[in-house]
DNA sequence: TGGACTAGCCTGTATATACAACTTACAGGT
DNA sequence: ACCTGTAAGTTGTATATACAGGCTAGTCCA
């Protein structure tokens, strides 16, 4: 076994993170408190009280003296999933998402699409072609390659409804992810969707996402240079995070 | 004392990150072992060993079995610095940066500006304007504004030659940094400065840095669409990195 | 001289125990 | 009916102890 030649903790700690992402544990859900799992896995409090510390620290659980410890919301839990998903994005920006799917296709990966996702020329993937829009403006166009043995009901799915961002995160949690960003003039096909004049640039985001160790999917996002823009917030780590109303405001002010 | 009401695990982590920041040590240098903290702070060993625990999970220190703890050097402990410093990422690249100083002037900060680092209206703040080489070809305009208070010897730097973010770091740790990506096109003196032709987009980057609790820098900094562009790696907490070899490939793949 | 071995330090993990502070539920008294 | 006190369960911290395994320097032997 792999698994056991792993420190206990760390067993615990895959063992509850495991329960979570495979949603046995949803959000709010109590976990076994630290006395319960030394009785059930045979472990010393402290080493269960190193576990569930862990996991807080990580953004997986949260603990409350007195009463337990509950698995984290999804807002808390994952910045991943924020950068991820334009359309909670637009909803937390109190507007409304609408999303118009062009294809949904199989296909044999090719180049640079094959490369990108480490596989063999000619593997069975997904092309997914969509646009975003905010309040019926056109924002974003996805343009994403989809590992069809990672997600093989992808034919299936309705994405105006469902994001493929979302629908990638329920089948497995996403690992890593990787993204390069470009200011670029569209070609013509884009410029058309997103209702773009002549001259504005997009701004171009690559993204490719790991799941199980491998990457699974690759995006080409365009947006329109002028509805658009990428924000990002960085702290050292163990720094305490300051309130982030005084960070919000650049937005606005450079408007 | 705010310190004796403070856990004692944590107060070894601020005394260690107190004597990391102010220079006491470097780099490499050897922090106290376990058992030196158990005699010299009267602990327990567990105790000793939470705090050099969580410094290491927070990057500050590198623990070896068998040496002892030692302070991360400056690479592996900020990934803010490797962002921020453009010298630095194109000297990675084995390429030469040079730089020219179009500007250092003192000036009062005025409408977005003095908005933008939370100060009164004519508040002194340096302005830098800067063009950044790689081999010879223009890669960033550097347009900042530098709170005079934080960084009073501004003026009389050799800006050439220091980076202002490389300066900026050396007064003071960064603890926050918050930025915004755009593409648009620029406007004729950028373009001019950057040897751009007539439709080509810029990336540009808005970016403000926290030090001692609030704003000191704020930065706008343009680069060519066609020669530069920003990467990001993401990981969600608690996962051990992957080896980022697969990862750097993808810049080369979609040239 | 050179190589093998060992003692002593280091980190990494695991356990048992203890006390403080907080929350909830319940029993009992007014 | 309401309030109070208490008991049980929870997290948070701290200590003492133990063993395994990595690293280094120095000793000992051939």
């Amino acid at each position: 076994m792999s698994n056991s030649d792993k420190p206990r903790y760390q067993q615990l700690k895959d063992l509850i993170i495991t329960q979570i992402s495979s949603g046995e544990l949803g959000p709010n859900d109590r976990v076994p408190s630290e006395n319960e799992l030394v009785e059930s896995m045979r472990v010393s409090r402290m080493t269960a009280n190193r576990a569930l510390r862990e996991l807080t620290d990580e953004g997986y659980v949260e603990r409350i003296a007195g009463r337990g410890t509950f698995v984290s919301d999804f807002r808390s839990r994952s910045h991943m999933l924020e950068v991820h998903n334009i359309a909670d994005e637009i909803e937390q920006r109190g507007h409304r998402h609408t999303c118009d799917v062009l294809r949904n296709s199989r296909q044999h990966a090719r180049g640079e699409i094959a490369r990108a996702l480490h596989v063999e020329q000619g593997t069975d993937v997904f092309h997914l072609l969509l646009v975003h829009f905010e309040n019926g403006v056109p924002i974003q166009v996805e343009d994403r390659h989809v590992l069809a043995e990672f997600a093989p009901f992808c034919a299936q799915q309705d994405f105006a409804a469902v994001t493929p961002s979302a629908y990638l995160t329920s089948i497995a949690p996403l690992q890593e992810a990787e993204q390069i960003v470009r200011a670029q003039l569209p070609n013509a096909a884009v410029r058309t969707q997103l209702q773009m004049p002549e001259k504005e640039p997009c701004l171009v985001v690559m993204r490719r996402t790991w799941a199980h160790g491998r990457p699974v999917t690759f995006a080409r996002l365009h947006h329109p240079g002028s509805r658009y823009e990428l924000t990002g917030h960085y702290t050292p780590p163990g720094t305490t995070k300051s309130a982030s109303e005084g960070v919000v405001q650049l937005e606005k002010l450079e408007r």
